[in-house]
RNA sequence: GGGCCUGUAGCUCAGUUGGUUAGAGCGUCCGCCUGAUAAGCGGGAGGUCGCAGGUUCAAAUCCUGCCAGGCCCA
């Protein structure tokens, strides 16, 4: 890599800056340089393309925690990508179709419902809608800007564009040539009120269920009898919608289950045999003579309790069907098909034809002649009266149950067959599943779990809505069934030959005014028309791969050779949404999977696990955040949970655990380069990158780069397996090596003063280069995940005017892999942690030294090899000398170790004797690696010698590291030397808080004068040449001074006082 | 009713070819260190691994059932 001359020092770092306005300047130095497009420009296209789909969102409010989640995964994957050197567009989409559109719609124009929208006209109905969807869309591009998430606005797409229209009706018009569209009549959720279907997205809006009460009926349906059976064998069967009866057409028993037949009056009554319990007062003194399987009863017929269909062709059978269960009723289902789904379901696979005699308002037709006209619920009495009448009524009560209402105008909805059109899903299914297999989830338990099994399920898909704002079915029909005729329609260039007129609005009611004479009828008076629906929004989110481009009109190599996507990200959900759309249309109309990588990340929910709410306001404000912690922490704290695997993320009210990302993970790394920044403009200096300073560099450099060689290898596998959490967690544990060992134990090089000593002077810029280097490729790596600040860092510390996010990932061959030092190294700090806590223990103040530390172990004479770490160990704990002993015996005794795992499988029930007397040190060493223990040999793997530390070693504290397979050995015997060179150390410190109290300079020489006890002043006489350099005192005087500045402070049990005076350094 | 996920320290979570003494960060308490200083280091306390069975020499881990929570489908 090519370094910048040093022509200039660093800039001054703030040691605890404000992020956020940090993080301002930032992004207007991006908007400025227009790095977000070089970024993209700098990379070749074509084949090294890496491909983006973002899921366009409905913007119909303020983005949330759950879009902001979204948001931050769409810009960290492509960022890694681009410097890793792929091409990554980003393309901002917007949904704008739909249901939420045209209810604010409603809202803003003051009206409601279906007939005032007709009432005031299509036209102005749609072009409220058109202007309702981009209302949020400049409050949206502020807070994707602001969370530093780069994405293209101006080149952005919607799915109400022209030409993304067009490439909807070219998937429609080709899923039809294939033959997998039809018009079908299908049970579905229906709101009379509004004369409509209801979707998917609106049974589930808030407070659709809600409790009501109905009539129950259990009805006797009269069986034509069997030889031996009396006249009458009443079938009961159970249902909460009466007026569903006149329209029944089968009876529905499961085939396994138990019927018990009873007789009363010589009139048989046949019910599930563990739900007769229920019937105690209706079936008294009756007695039960016999019990049939389901499977007895399949095939019988039974008389119509109405006239209305009796002549109906297969109807008025028993028939056989899974989802009969014994839970209430009767365990008998009475079927109307025209009226309920498993209904329809079941006699559609008996041959037996629906009927649906209620019209769109919900009222009786003329074929149900006694309640013509009549609305459905209110005709459940009446239907009752007539069933009492007649005897067949056998219990009556009512059933208060939720039940599902228009969300509208809060009336019950009723399930009924209309008329739709559908993609046959179920023609493509198994396709759907092998392809999914291809695809590459996170979580992975998705692919075959909730996404997988959704699949193997999938039904057909109804995709039209007899609504007003969405792409049109583009299906003109002859008017006139005399002379049918049906033209499906792939490009507005097909309309506009057939139409002779421009098409420049897709949109109805424009769309709605190209007509034409049928062509098939001769007589010329029957008329082509669209049918008057509008497509399923989903149908076009789905369709957002190749609509976004226009495809095929425009595009048609690129996308060709750039489909599948490379990844995609929304929250889990999107499996029952975008995720499935796509799937089906990209395997009805390509034949392959629509996307190769998919993070599907979790829910964010507040404290309690409860969902966010702007009502109730259970989450921090996202702006706040921003405003006080910085998007960076934001991001960090949810890239880094496991809400990427599809968990739920709880964040607290007041955002602290983003306040917690802020001093876990920013400070160190800010203070890493401050730290730097702050001694290299005091040496006025400028470090070089040199990512492999060879063997003769200082062990901790080496060290520190081969830790961050790791680091990097860390991440990238992280990244590349989209895994972005346990890129974080790589982050953190190198943070720990980097600044709470690396620096700390470098301090020294870099205060040190340049001595004009060649080596010294060496050692120190090493320091630098170093730490420069890591920087800079700690920056890079992090460049993904903490965007503004790795660029702040950068740019501080290459060139102001570069950006970290158009350099190239670090490259791990550039740095020295250094296993067996990072090994030793970490081995040191297990050493080092150790010692501090058997000092702890002790008693024994780090700045008392001590006079040894020992480490012995089989793998200890290695560290002697490796020059410097001792004095690393000395520094750290504060010994005069370290030593390592390969021999044990002196410090430790081994422990044996039964590897059960190895030998587990061999001395089977014996394992846990051998355990036991290993545990009690009945082992004998056989030598040759073997050992015998309770009765048996073991050797190779089965088990293990462990360090223990030997008890009883006069003047020795020792602790076993078993991690490491050392035992250490502090000397804790302390001298009246080592006493009084600890009380200077003391001194030392006090003086340098005088110092720092007195608020004088770091390089202001002063006059000392102590105030000591005895051997306080021992101490000084001992030790007066340190003394004085580590606190630049020019003298030290013993008493109370005069002048100057006084500090008092605890020695030895006694208070004593330091007096600091600055003295003027007279320049020659 | 069915499917998928989750249940481990006060909190957030690691911990899969089953293996002896279950880990981390945060919080808390104690101590230390400090020329990065509104930082840093060490230690202590804190756990019936949701519950109950089973398989096994051995279960947080595998199996079964149950309980609780989340999501989805009926």
């Amino acid at each position: 890599m090519a370094t910048k001359v040093n022509t200039s020092t660093y800039p001054q770092v703030d040691t605890s800056p404000n992020f956020p306005a940090l993080e301002t300047e930032t992004l207007a130095f991006w908007k400025s340089q227009g790095t977000f497009k070089q970024s993209i420009l700098a990379r070749e296209g074509g084949e090294n393309e890496f491909v983006f789909y973002d899921g366009p969102p409905f913007a119909n409010g303020l983005p949330h925690y759950g879009h902001l989640l979204t948001g931050y995964v769409k810009d960290i994957v492509p960022r890694y990508q681009t410097m890793r050197g792929r091409r990554v567009e980003r393309r901002f989409g917007w949904d704008c179709h739909g249901l939420p559109a045209e209810l604010e719609a409603e809202k803003v124009l003051g009206i409601s419902g279906r007939n005032q929208i007709l009432e005031m006209g299509i036209k102005p109905f749609n072009e409220a809608c058109r202007t309702s969807v981009m209302k949020y869309t400049s409050e949206w591009e502020q807070y994707v800007t602001r969370q530093a998430r780069w994405v293209d606005f101006k080149n952005d797409y919607k799915t109400m564009d022209r030409p993304y229209t067009e490439s909807v009706l070219w998937a429609f018009k080709t899923l039809w040539d294939k033959g997998l569209i039809y018009e079908g009549f299908k049970v579905m959720p229906y709101s009379w009120a509004m004369e409509t279907t209801v979707s998917n997205f609106e049974t589930r809006m808030d407070n659709a269920y809600r409790e009501r009460q109905d009539p129950a009926a259990t009805v006797a349906f009269g069986l034509v009898p069997k030889e031996g059976e009396p006249e009458h064998v009443d079938v009961l069967a159970w249902t909460t919608t009466p007026w569903t009866l006149p329209s029944n057409l089968a009876l529905c028993v499961g085939a396994d289950l138990d019927y018990a037949v009873f007789e009363k009056n010589g009139r048989w009554l046949v019910i599930a045999a563990a739900l007769a319990g229920k019937f105690e007062k209706e079936l008294d003194g009756a007695d039960q003579v016999a019990t049939w399987q389901g499977s007895d009863l399949v095939g019988r017929v039974y008389t119509p309790l109405f006239p209305y269909f009796k002549d109906h062709p297969g109807a008025f059978r028993i028939l056989a069907g899974d989802f009969v269960s014994t839970e209430d009723g009767t365990g008998v289902v009475h079927l109307a098909p025209g009226f309920g789904e498993d209904d329809q379901r079941v006699c559609e696979g008996e041959g037996i034809d629906l009927v649906c005699p209620v019209d769109s308002a919900g009222l009786f037709t003329f074929e149900i002649a006694d309640y013509k006209g009549m609305q459905v619920f209110e005709a459940n009495r009446p239907i009752l009266r007539r069933l009492r009448e007649e005897g067949r009524l056998f219990r009556e009560e009512s059933y208060v149950h939720n039940y599902p209402h228009c969300w509208r105008t809060d009336t019950p909805l009723i399930y009924r067959a209309v008329s739709s059109w559908f993609l046959k899903v179920t023609a493509i299914r198994d396709e759907m599943v092998r392809l999914n297999q291809e695809i590459h989830w996170i979580p992975g338990h998705v692919r075959d779990g909730s996404f997988g099994k959704w699949l193997e399920g999938a039904r057909d898909w109804p995709i039209s809505r007899s609504r007003f704002w969405g792409a049109p079915m583009p299906i003109w029909r002859s008017d006139d069934p005399a002379y049918p005729r049906i033209d499906v329609y792939g490009s507005i260039q097909e309309l506009e030959a057939d139409f002779g007129v421009k098409v420049p609005d897709l949109h109805r009611p424009y769309i709605d005014e190209l007509t034409r004479p049928n062509p098939d009828d001769p007589t010329g008076k029957s008329v082509m028309r669209r049918i008057p629906d509008v497509l399923d929004c989903w149908f076009e989110s789905g369709s957002m791969p190749f609509a976004q481009v226009h495809y095929p009109f425009e595009n048609k190599d690129w996308f060709e050779s750039h489909f599948p996507a490379d990844f995609v990200v929304e929250y889990v959900a999107q499996t029952r949404g975008w995720f499935y759309t796509a799937m089906v249309l990209a395997t009805g109309l390509f034949g392959k999977p629509p996307f190769k990588n998919v993070i599907c990340h979790g829910v964010v929910v507040d404290e309690d696990n409860q969902k966010l709410s702007k009502r109730l306001k259970n989450y921090p404000d996202p702006t706040d955040m921003f405003n006080e912690h910085g998007s960076d922490a934001m991001r960090w704290y949810l890239c880094s949970s496991p809400i990427l695997r599809g968990q739920d993320l709880s964040v607290d009210l007041k955002g602290k655990g983003i306040a917690e990302v802020v001093r876990l993970v920013i400070m160190p790394v800010w203070n890493a380069w401050s730290f730097f920044s702050m001694y290299a403009r005091a040496d006025n200096l400028r470090a070089d990158y040199r990512p492999n300073p060879g063997p003769d560099a200082p062990v901790l450099d080496r060290y520190i780069l081969a830790k961050v060689r790791d680091l990097v290898v860390g991440v990238t596998k992280a990244m590349d397996s989209y895994e972005l959490n346990i890129a974080c967690a790589n982050v953190r544990t190198f943070l720990d090596a980097f600044n709470n060992w690396y620096i700390r134990r470098s301090r020294g090089r870099f205060w040190s003063a340049v001595t004009g000593d060649a080596a010294l002077d060496a050692e120190k810029h090493s320091a630098y280069d170093t730490m420069y280097t890591v920087l800079h490729v700690l920056s890079r790596t992090v460049a993904p995940l903490l965007p503004l600040v790795a660029e702040e860092i950068y740019r501080g510390l290459v060139d102001p005017d570069e950006s970290v996010h158009l350099t190239d990932w670090p490259d791990v061959n550039e740095l020295q892999a250094d296993d067996a030092l990072v090994r030793e190294m970490d081995l040191v700090r297990d050493v080092c942690t150790g010692a501090l806590g058997v000092r702890n223990e002790a008693g024994l103040r780090v700045r008392l030294p001590l006079k040894s530390l020992t480490i012995a172990g089989p793998g200890a004479p290695e560290l002697a090899e490796i020059e410097g770490l001792f004095e690393l160990v000395q520094d750290e704990v504060n010994v005069k000398s370290v030593s390592v002993e390969g021999n044990v015996e002196s410090l430790g005794k081994f422990e044996l170790f039964v590897n059960a795992r190895a030998a587990g499988p061999r001395l089977g029930k014996s394992t846990k004797d051998v355990i036991g007397a290993s545990k009690r040190g009945e082992w004998k060493d056989l030598g040759d690696g073997k050992v015998e223990v309770g009765g048996f040999v073991l050797e190779g793997d089965e088990v293990e010698l462990r360090l223990v530390p030997r008890d009883g070693l006069e003047g020795k504290a020792t602790l076993a590291i078993p991690s490491s397979g050392v035992v250490i050995a502090l000397d804790v015997v302390t001298t009246p030397e080592l006493e009084r060179e600890g009380v200077a150390r003391d001194l030392v410190r006090h003086i340098q808080e005088a110092r720092k109290a007195a608020g004088l300079e770091v390089s202001d020489r002063i006059a000392l004068a102590l105030d000591l006890p005895s051997d306080g002043q021992a101490a000084v006489d001992d030790h007066r040449d340190y003394i004085q350099g580590q606190t630049l005192a020019d003298s030290i005087a013993f008493g109370q001074g005069a002048g100057g500045y006084s500090h008092e402070a605890s020695l030895l049990g006694h208070l004593i006082s330091v007096t600091v005076t600055r003295v003027e350094v007279v320049n020659s």
